[in-house]
Formats: structure tokens, sequence, C-alpha cells
DNA sequence: TATTTAATATTATAAGATAAATACGACATA
DNA sequence: TATGTCGTATTTATCTTATAATATTAAATA
């Protein structure tokens, strides 16, 4: 087991070694979960410890456990893509390009419409944290701020701004499909460099409460990051 | 608590119970959860049982627990909102229309884009399945099936068709979201009478190639449905 | 006052026992 | 042969009890 530790405690340990281990493919149809005393054998842990994980797997839909029928993987249509500790097992461990696509096309719908309600709804406070991670990316471009951060910031605090709880929700998405894409490091500069500015433009539809600017300005933004995947997937046949 | 018995087990049965008093507002910051100890005596289970509740409640982001701190809901925001669960208990115990109108937005945005890829992969299986649903449609308006099952079937299959994890996974919001709104029984003839047609010029441009045009209908039909959320909320202030 | 220490309540972990569910095979029956 | 019934073994479910770890609170101390 992969005793990081950092903070957490036993179950929660095991439930992460569990479920980074479903999702890589370690387990599955193929090689299922081995059974509770298996498990506690091999994790050195009580009953108790790898039950408890176990059941939080299950609540994520990774995995169901009834008797007799052992611990069985779910498909993986089943699994809460949109719950944050899958998503990090997912960009942790060799993400694809298909799902990088995936993230990409999900972002093409949300945040031109966030754009958009945040551009209605004229929340002055959010608006203004929108400008100040505005600001951050102007000053990462000089190299006094992360520029990934940065451009996560903005992001969420147009999805914040938007008033609305699922579209908030869905910055786990937006922050994961940013962290992926620079994992892809020749896709690095191509997404962000000289983005301040597209930014901007959206930043300023939204201040000047102009919607459909707001959410025309976000499409470009969106479009110009999924355009340069669907050709990576292009050349680089689909696999990671 | 609620014995439905209905194929759970007891562990999710305290789940089920407890999860729902927090969504419905009976456990938050000034009522919180009682101690483990108080909790096996209140519902008369084992520690284990209710012990792997808590554990199943946590991985939802619902709540938290720790040592000599006790059980402490979350607030709302950490809420995985797409999870079944979770869902089921908002739908389940008096929606408000605050949160329609929100659902709605999602569709607004998620839909359009579903049916633009569902035009572009061209996947003639699920192709055939749209269409299917949507003889259901035709079939319900004669009474030969039912109206709302058949409107579901409809959404889930063109996000299905849209050969994209994230949005498939979506249809939680979609089923949600039709199943409150009938909930809502002045708005159930408004935003379904007359709507085959609606629906069936989204498939015929899916199957004519055509994702610009299917987007745009998607577009039409998801304006109509959150116009008559938005003017219901003008009307009632909000609250359900 | 600020800091350290001790007491206490609560969850975390462990271990063992019994109960309940169910997959599977044996067997009977048509 | 096909089908249904039943028993058995395996696995998780549940319960119980005990000990450890830890956050909070209060007391003691500088």
């Amino acid at each position: 087991m992969n005793r990081q530790n950092r903070g957490m405690n036993l179950t929660q340990q095991v439930a992460d070694t569990l479920g980074s281990a479903i999702i890589t493919g370690k387990y599955g149809e193929h090689n299922p979960v081995p059974s509770e005393a298996v498990l506690c054998e091999q994790l050195q842990v009580s009953r108790s410890a790898a039950r408890e994980a176990v059941k939080s797997l299950a609540a994520k839909g990774l995995l169901t456990s009834r008797a007799r029928q052992g611990i069985r993987v779910l498909p993986e249509s089943e699994w809460n893509l949109f719950d944050a500790d899958i998503l990090r097992w997912m960009r942790d461990s060799n993400p694809s390009l298909k799902l990088l696509r995936e993230l990409a096309e999900l972002r093409v719908a949300v945040e031109p419409e966030a754009a958009m309600l945040a551009a209605q709804r004229q929340n002055n406070d959010k608006i203004t944290l929108i400008g100040e991670a505005l600001n951050r990316m102007k000053q990462a471009e000089s190299g006094l701020d992360d520029p990934l951060e940065a451009d996560i910031a903005f992001h969420l605090s147009i999805l914040e701004a938007s008033e609305n709880r699922f579209f908030t929700q869905l910055g786990r998405i937006i922050d994961t499909t940013l962290r992926v894409s620079i994992r892809f490091t020749n896709m690095r500069t191509g997404v962000r460099a000289g983005n301040h500015d597209a930014h901007k433009r959206i930043y300023d539809a939204i201040v000047a409460n102009q919607p459909k600017e707001a959410a025309h300005n976000a499409t470009l933004l969106m479009d110009s990051a999924l355009i340069t995947i669907v050709d990576a997937l292009k050349e680089g046949g689909g696999e990671s």
C-alpha cells in the first residue's frame, strides 16, 4: 500500500490504494479484487479498515460487495466521473488523449454558458474575483505567478459567478482538464501562449453585462483548446 | 429509520436515512449529526453498520468524521451533486424551483453540445436508439407509452450517442430534472405538450449529419423549458 | 497574557464471533 | 434432457468488545 500518510487515516489510505488500482485497471473483470480476508492480509490492516474503504469506493460507484459474491469492480459506466477522488486517480495515472478530448468537449459545453450566466447575474463580488484571477494571469506572463494556477483560478471564478451550484462543481473538471493538458507538454505552449487577451475579452463582456458576447468569447477559447487536442488525436491515433 | 428494506442491506438503509436527513436540512451546522454512539442507539444498529454508512456518505462529500471532532456535515459546496443518491434525495425531498432552474441551466449547456457530437460521431446503433425513443414519444401521445419515461429515454439516448463518458453520466441530471419538473404540475403540460415535433427536429438533424442544426434545435427545446421555469420563478418568488 | 500540559470525549483501528445471503453443485422430477 | 428443489460451503453482514489515536477543553504554569 502507498503509505503516503499525508493526513490520511488508514481507511482513506486503503481506499486510495484500491481506488487508484481500479482506475489503472489493475483490478477489473479479469482480475477481481481479492476477498476481504485476503485484502486484510495483503495490506496488513484490520477488517474494519478494509470494509470501510470498500464502502467508500462503493459510494463512488467503483465497486459493489455482496455476501458470497465478493467484491466486484463495476463497469466504468457506473463510476461517478465527477467525483474529486476519481478524477484525481484518473489524472495521476497515465491519462489518455481520449479522456482529454472528452474533458475538453465538456468544457466547450459548460464554460460559455457559465460566462453567459455570469454576465446576466452581475454579482459584483464574484466578478471582482474574476478580475483578480485575470491579473494573476497577467502577472504570470512576467513570471510573477504560476500560469497554470492563475488560469485555473480564472475559469473557476467564472463558474462561481454563474451562481449555479452545478456549474460551480464542474470546476473539478476544469481543474483536472488543465492539469492533464500540461502533461502533454507539446500542447502546453499551444494552448496557453498569448491567452491573456482571449481571457480578458470574456471578462470584459461579463463586466459589460453582455451575456451573448461573453458566451461567444468563451466559445472561441474553448474551441481553440479542443482543436489542439483533436489534432493531436489525429496524429497520435487516440492513445496516450 | 426508514426501513424500506427494498434489497438494501442495513448499512445502506442507515446511509439512506442519514443522507436524506442531511439533504433536507435536518442535520447541518446548527443541528450536528449525533455521535456514533448516539446514532447506534437511535437507529438500533451496531457501530459497524453506523460507521460504514458514515464512510459511505463521507465518500459523497456530505460529511466528515474525525476523532474527537465527531461527525460534521460539510457545506453544500462539498456535496457531490452529480451523485445518483444525492440527486435522488434532493428530488424526493421538497425540491425548490431554484434547484430546477439550476438543473435546467445545465441542460441548456449540455444537451445542444451532446446533440452536436452525436451528429458528428454518426454511431448508427446509438442513433437508432434515439429513433426508438422518439417512437415511444409518439406512442405516448396516444397513451400507448409513458410520456415521461419516453421523454427521458430520448434525451439519454442522445447523450449516449455523443460518445463522451461525461455527457453520458449527465444523464442522471436530465433524469432528475424531468422528474422534478413534473412535480410542478402546472409546468407539466407547458413543457411537454406538442413536443414530439421539436424532438424530431433534433433527431432528423443528427441522422442527417448536421451538427450545427442538431445543436440549434436542441437549444430551442432547452430554452423553452428554461423560460417556463424562469417565468414561474418570477411569479413564485424563488421558493417551492 | 501566552504557552504548555493534562484530562476527556470521540472517532479510528483491531480482533473475534455469529448471522445472513447466495453461488454452486447434487439431486430429484417431469 | 431440461427444470426445479435443496443443501452446503463461502463470503460478506452484523454485532460486540477492547485499545489506540487525536482534537477539544480546561487547568496549570511561565
